[in-house]
DNA sequence: ATGAGTGCAAAGTGTTTGCAACTAT
DNA sequence: ATAGTTGCAAACACTTTGCACTCAT
């Protein structure tokens, strides 16, 4: 019933004076088993199923707190609720695009902001986050289809 | 009583069979006279002194409306409610850069994801689109001090 | 034993909606 | 004339808070 996640959490916990209960493992339980970006409201119902008395506010409670540990990412994407997954086992966060016509959240390649970043830094004395953006655009899928037959033309 | 923005604005609006209202006239006279990101609650309390018959809801619709028509560029910043700006008179929209400790929000120059937009584009088929970015990270105000006398030890 | 953490319900924050009345065209 | 817009109030979606009680340490 172990998992490196919860040694990790213990961890984290116990070095801050902070307490391993059940709506933490809980929550930490649901994070390992679902791989995508999950609402808090999803993560609410997910974790009835497994520790029915825990609390819609306690899951709040508890992702911020995973949050502040860095061992779950999150994202606010331009509309609805954040989303929030856990950091990979090496602690390396990722950055997120969001697709604005149809909502899609992708997993983008890691250090694709290390440019700006450094560049960010240089000129302006900003120090990026790089986990905690969302990229907006437009996914491949929803992209206006090239016309044709060559240049458009009006008739 | 003219202006570029209102000539523009109602050349947008009769182009697409819209209306020009004394709402979208005191929304757009409220971007045009303060520069800074301002909230829909902020532009609410402004139109109220010039049209104080303007309803909240119809300044929201408002900077929707001017958002599709790209007449304004809005962020969703990681806490509160979103800002809005008018875009410059050339059409050219900005990134912006969230200070997640203090909350400031700083313009960036312009083509700063240049680089990441092209690279997105070849390797994943994302169409990023720039002006609806914000960045998060530390501004240089609230970055921890390098200590003093080289490393730090505990006394 | 003790205070960090919890369940609960209620309040908070920011935005959207349904609809009758109004008004710019 | 008539369809796009509006004011209004209520609903909505999501999150946070105050408080008494509980339980991990």
């Amino acid at each position: 019933m172990s998992s490196p996640g919860l040694d990790r959490l213990t961890d984290l916990l116990h070095t801050r004076g902070e307490r391993l209960t059940p709506a933490r493992t809980a929550v930490l339980g649901v994070l390992e088993q679902q791989a995508g970006h999950l609402t808090a409201e999803e993560i609410v119902d997910l974790v009835a199923v497994a520790a029915p008395d825990v609390h819609r506010a306690s899951v709040h409670r508890t992702l911020d707190l995973f949050s502040r540990l860095r061992l779950v990412q999150h994202l606010h994407p331009s509309h609805g609720p954040a989303l929030y997954h856990l950091v990979d086992g090496h602690g390396h966060e990722h950055v997120h695009a969001e697709c604005r016509s149809c909502g899609r959240i992708i997993d983008l390649p890691d250090g694709i902001l290390d440019d700006v970043a450094a560049r960010l830094l240089a000129e302006t004395g900003f120090d990026l986050h790089a986990g905690h953006v969302t990229l907006s655009g437009l996914c491949r899928a929803c992209q206006p289809e090239p016309s044709g037959t060559g240049t458009s033309v009006q008739p």
